[in-house]
Parts: structure tokens; C-alpha cells; sequence
DNA sequence: CTGATTGTTATACGATTGAATAACAAATGA
DNA sequence: TCATTTGTTATTCAATCGTATAACAATCAG
């Protein structure tokens, strides 16, 4: 019985690529079935290199929430801001492009909410989860506002802190509850229409004339 | 060692004792926690009953799941019906009424959203679970439809079952998100709120004079 | 080339799991 | 009252879990 060859990595690699296939692998058999020997299997290692960089299987699962919340809110978050520097109605591009995001693909996608929803659903009993909770949906929601404030100047609409906060927490249920039913893809629609769905209600919730966000839309 | 004494129940009311133990046993721990064991234990039976009412562990949770969602969708369905026969603006006050059942206790709950998402993480892997989803969301919209379509003629807004469709896509989703991030309460804003806030945006997404629904409130 | 360090593998252990089986007792009909 | 049925309990079992520990080998300093 020959042992295993192995090549040592930096801690950083390491425990990334254990953290993802951590992900891969709750995916697949939810917390539940994501026991420590299909997630060493998965990331061609050993059971035992876990509890090397991980004190316990729990730890480890937290560190793949966080990981996971940090891969949603940037890739929405990097459309938007990358769209900046551009002519006359900056603002208005620059959220349509971050809604637009939001219900598209990577962004969309089952594995992801699947994934979501699983740390979701542990939130309120596990103690550190909902520390990582938190932290993500307050930069969710600040980045919407400061989004949202320069399309309201842009267009005479009131544009007070509490008015922009009320809007932006509307904003956040629309793209939340939108992309959660979208990425869920039961069939009952099309998914390719939520993006003209998300910046039509968008429009209406913000008070905008018609076309203000939705003539951005980048796809057809 | 005396035997523990019982009584025989109906297959009904056991079959709802058992499923009602899992959901509760499911909020505590999670579908990773919900060993046979804890559930008889809180059900008050021993673990070996839950076999001769369900042929397993999954069907037990299958059952479970149907059951939860059968609960989110009764009570907001009801609160809007009941708002049925009133005078002039019926309509509108049955959708104000929906829409305020979605962000209020005791659809407003920890534990219910927490219950829900649990699930959800499955839906796409577990082969019974996507099932339960689709209908309960395709009732859930389809609710939404009806309640959306006479709002829009009584205000002389564009219907058409299109219109109708893309409308009550939004809403929902405006609705679940709000629910959501409602219910888990990371304390980022009060609560309280989310009646008016829900109602607003509504009447923007459905491009209806402000106040139309957000004056039928009930709660201050 | 050599020895020390430690990342990594391999094995082991007690606890707990879902499930199967055996033993019992509550309800039922005659 | 008594035999029968079967809902329910109690016990058992193999499998698998998270974790602990020991053995090994890749890497690096000198």
C-alpha cells in the first residue's frame, strides 16, 4: 500500500480551494451531505488537511458563506461601477447596469441561490451567520442608495436620506425577490424578460418617467 | 423498566403531529439536524413510529415541505379575500390588504422565512422538492394576477393579460424580497415600515396615483 | 547532502445516524 | 370477557459522521 504524493501549497491557495469545493459540494447535498470526506474527495486532498487549516467542519462552512456572499455582490457591484465614466445620464446607466446585473447570468443562477438559501436558512440558529448576513445585505443596500441618489438629482425627484433609504430597501425587495424566483427558473416565464421586468418596475417604484433606466437594457 | 403507555391517535392527526414536530425540529436545527430522533422526541413518540407513517426520512421532509408551503400562501390569501365585499374601492383594498398580510406578522416570521429558504436550498437538487415550488409559486402568482387586474381597471390603467403578467411578476418579487429580508430582521431598519414601504412601491409598479393603495394601511 | 520542520496522509475511535426487527399493549369486535 | 389486530415502544445494527492521533514525506535551511 503506497501512500498518496502530494505537493505542498500556500496556506492561501489551500484554503481557498478547500472553501470552494466546500461550496461545490453543500450545492450538491446541502449542509447535510457536506461532510468533511466530500469535500476533501472534491478537493483532492485528504480528510484530515481540513481540521489542518479549518478548527472544525463548522468554521469551514462559515468561512464558504462568507466567500459566498463576498462572489454575489461584486460581480452586480463591478457592472454597475465600470459603467461610470460615461456621458450625459451616468447615474441612469449606472443602475440600470447594476439591476440588469442582478437578473442576468452569473448573477442568476441556481447553484448560486441554492447556495444562498441554504446559509439562509441557518441564519437565525447559527451564531456567526448572522454577523455575515447582515454585513452583506448593509452593503447591498448602501450601494443601492448611493446608486439611486444621482438618478433622483438627475430627474427633480425628492431625493432626501429618508426617502432615498425607503426607496432603496423597495428596490432591494424588487432585485431580491426577482432574482431569487428567476434563478429558481420554475418555467412559468421566460427568464430573459426579467431584465425589462426589474428596470419597468424600477422606473415605477422611483418615479421616473418611462424609458428612463429600461432604454439602457443591453440585451435585447 | 416499564414501558412508556401511550395512545393510539388517527392516521390524520398523527401523520400533522409528526410533520408539525419536523418543521419545528427543522427551524432548530436545520434539515441536517432533523434526525428522526429529535423529531419524535418533540412529536412525544418514540423514533421508531416515524417509520410506519412515512417509508422514510425523505418523505417525511417531502411531506413536511408541502405542508409549510400550504401555510405561507393560506393566511395572506385569506386576509385579501375576506377584504372582498366592500364598497367603491374593493380592489384596491383586497390588494392592500395582500400586499400587508406579506410583510406583517404572522407572515412576517423568522422562523417561517427560515423554514422556507431551508427548503428552497434543495429545490434543485432534491428530485420531489422542485414540484412543491412551482405550484406553490405559480398559486402565488396567479393570486397576484387576479387581485392586480380589476386595480387596473378601476383606474383605467392598461390591462391587457400581458401587461397583467409582467405586473404581477414584479410585484411578486417585490413582495418575496421585502418578506425576506423583512423576516430575517437584521435590525437595519424598523420593521414597522414595511407596510407603507411595500404599498408605495406597489402603487409605483403598477403606475397608480400615490395613495391609491398606501391609504388603505391598516397599522400606522 | 543532511537534518529539522511541518504540510499532508492514513488510520482509529466514540458518537450518532437512518433503518430494521422484535416485543409489547391499546383498541376492537364478538 | 377474550382473542385478534396493529399502533407503538424498545432494542439492535451497519454505516457514516466529526474529530483525534500517529505515520509519513515534501520542502527548506545550512
Amino acid at each position: 500500500m503506497s501512500r498518496k504524493s502530494f505537493r505542498r501549497l500556500s496556506e492561501d491557495i489551500r484554503r481557498r480551494n478547500l472553501v470552494e469545493a466546500t461550496l461545490k459540494v453543500v450545492e450538491q447535498h446541502g449542509l447535510h451531505g457536506a461532510t468533511v470526506r466530500k469535500v476533501a474527495d472534491h478537493a483532492g486532498v485528504s480528510a484530515g488537511l481540513i481540521r489542518h487549516y479549518f478548527s472544525s467542519k463548522d468554521e469551514l462552512v462559515r468561512a464558504a458563506y462568507a466567500y459566498l456572499t463576498g462572489l454575489l455582490t461584486s460581480d452586480a457591484a463591478q457592472s454597475a461601477l465600470q459603467a461610470g465614466t460615461q456621458s450625459g445620464a451616468a447615474p441612469d446607466i449606472a443602475l440600470s447596469r447594476f439591476i440588469e446585473a442582478n437578473v442576468t447570468p452569473p448573477n442568476l443562477s441556481g447553484s448560486k441561490v441554492s447556495l444562498w438559501a441554504t446559509f439562509i436558512g441557518r441564519v437565525r440558529s447559527e451564531p456567526g451567520y448572522s454577523e455575515i448576513h447582515r454585513e452583506s445585505y448593509r452593503d447591498f443596500l448602501e450601494l443601492l442608495e448611493t446608486l439611486i441618489y444621482p438618478v433622483l438629482a438627475g430627474h427633480g425627484r425628492p431625493m432626501d436620506p429618508a426617502t432615498c433609504q425607503i426607496q432603496a430597501i423597495a428596490l432591494n425587495g424588487l432585485i431580491d425577490g426577482l432574482w431569487l424566483e428567476g434563478s429558481l427558473d420554475h418555467g412559468l416565464y421566460n427568464t430573459d424578460r426579467l431584465p425589462a421586468i426589474a428596470l419597468t418596475a424600477a422606473e415605477g417604484i422611483l418615479r421616473l418617467p418611462d424609458g428612463t433606466l429600461s432604454r439602457h437594457q443591453t440585451s435585447s
